[in-house]
RNA sequence: GUGGGUGUAGCUCAGCUUGGCUUAGAGCACUUGGCUGUGGCCCAAGUUGUCGGGGGUUCAAAUCCCCUCACCCACCCCA
């Protein structure tokens, strides 16, 4: 038999319920804050995100799905989402016509990762990316916007926690600062952290190991390492955050792991995804545009949410709530095969009424027809004996007050309308 | 990629330690009937299994051994 690929998941109809409100609240939200949908292509030239993640990430080297097409190009399976409107953003030139690009985006997103709670080879992302800014102004939106997205969402206990990088000048400065910083203490460190010395410095920040975080809390903090202009431009959109309302956390330690991150960078945890698990995440990224091939310098930043994680992170009511299926309003049960033809009459004419209604199509007994609608939750059942046919009636029963009385068939849609 | 756990009916699981009392079970679900044309409760009967797959040990394996696959959890990494 074959089987759905290690990694991946049919949603089936009952949570496709829940599915959809998170995408449509995304949807409604995001429009109001002026951000335009967006979808880009699902694959695309594999360098397109090694140069956007970073070689030497683990999303660069060995997480992403690549094959070659026919031509013998490289072609990749899109890890996420940001390289891909960026790469739309300057290919159909829209900084141009619209000066100050807002995007969303909604799909699916494959890393070649084992899988685990929270964590597929398919999964699925919703995500926003403002490009043409560097205004602390719009980084204050973007994280605002957020939150105010977990909120319609009913996602409750999550945590919003900021920081900076600085900017493009500082990063080589900062990775040499805690090179020299975390050399000096390298016997404090787990074995791992030693490795991530000179692999990734930043990668130590988030290590789980005891002795390793205390080692971390003690050194400087990144926004102290980073330029005056950078700082400044930190401190404005913590003020706009506070201005606004909007619930962070300062975490001078945090770091994100793709490379093209600048600046503002923030993350957003969940309490009941365990420790560790982001269910957002986001920052700046100030040099992609131009990194990837655009004209002039064109500060952006976005942000993702993971939707499987958002699901698992979702209020329990809610949850419950949002999956269960959607109710018949109308059952036809047949009491005798000679009545098909004219079931089936009333039964277009029902849904031609917008009516939600089904029927048995084979034939079982009425007893069984009569639990099918009960399963279905149907308000009323119109049942077609031998009997009334012949006098042009049917049985009307209303389910919910289990009563029923004869109506002629052409009245029946008027009554079921009184009632829905 | 590394470590741990689990794989028995559609679902949840018992049986595996101490191989044969299981011709593989229970509950739920499903079908049918009790109500010869009527749901939800109740009662009864019935259907459903390559005991994840392959190999081995044995007179005999769901039970022991080896390999393999899948899933779950953690690490790694990330949303």
């Amino acid at each position: 038999m074959i089987k759905s690929l290690r990694g991946t998941k049919d949603i089936l109809s009952k949570e496709i319920i829940l599915w959809r409100f998170l995408e449509d609240t995304a949807r409604d939200l995001f429009n109001i804050y002026g951000y335009k949908e967006i979808r880009t292509p699902i694959i695309e030239e594999a360098a397109l995100f090694i140069k956007s993640v970073g070689p030497t990430t683990d999303i660069g080297q060995k997480e992403m799905f690549v094959f070659k097409d026919r031509g013998g190009r490289d072609i990749a399976l899109r890890p996420e989402a940001t390289a891909g409107v960026v790469r739309a953003y300057i290919e159909n030139i829209l900084g141009v016509s619209l000066g100050l690009s807002k995007f969303f985006y909604i799909g699916a997103m494959f890393r070649g990762e084992r899988p685990q709670a929270g964590r597929q080879r398919q999964f699925h992302q919703l995500g926003v990316e403002a490009i043409g800014s560097d205004s602390p102004f719009l980084d204050a939106e973007v994280i605002a916007l957020s939150e105010e997205y977990l909120k319609s969402a009913g996602i409750k206990d999550y945590r919003i926690k900021i920081n900076s990088l600085g900017c493009k000048k500082d990063k080589p400065n900062i990775t040499d600062f805690y090179k020299k910083e975390l050399k000096g203490r390298i016997e404090e460190l787990c074995p791992d952290c030693k490795k991530r010395i000179e692999r990734s410095v930043l990668r130590i920040f988030d290590c789980k190991n005891n002795r390793c975080r205390a080692v971390v809390n003690s050194l400087t903090p990144i926004i102290e390492v980073i330029c005056l202009d950078c700082q400044q431009h930190y401190k404005a959109v913590k003020d706009s955050l506070s201005e606004i309302g909007c619930n962070f956390i300062e975490d001078s330690f945090l770091a994100r792991g793709l490379d093209y991150y600048t600046r503002t960078v923030f993350e957003i945890t969940s309490d009941s995804l365990g420790a560790k698990d982001a269910i957002g995440a986001g920052g700046r990224y100030d040099n992609l545009v131009k990194d990837l091939g655009g004209k002039k310098d064109t500060p952006a930043i976005g942000f993702a949410f993971g939707i499987e994680r958002l699901l698992i992170a979702t209020d329990e009511a809610l949850r419950e709530k949002k999956t269960t299926s959607i109710k018949s309003d109308v059952f036809i049960a047949t009491a005798t095969r000679s009545s098909y033809n004219e079931a089936f009459r009333f039964l277009k004419w029902l849904r031609e009424e917008r009516f939600v209604s089904e029927i048995d199509y084979d034939g079982r007994s009425l007893k069984s027809q009569m639990r099918r609608a009960e399963k279905l939750g149907a308000r009323f059942v119109v049942i077609f004996g031998e009997e009334e046919l012949k006098k042009g009636r049917v049985v009307l029963r209303d389910m919910q007050k289990g009563e029923q009385e004869e109506v002629e068939l052409s009245k029946a849609i008027e009554k079921i309308k009184g009632f829905l």
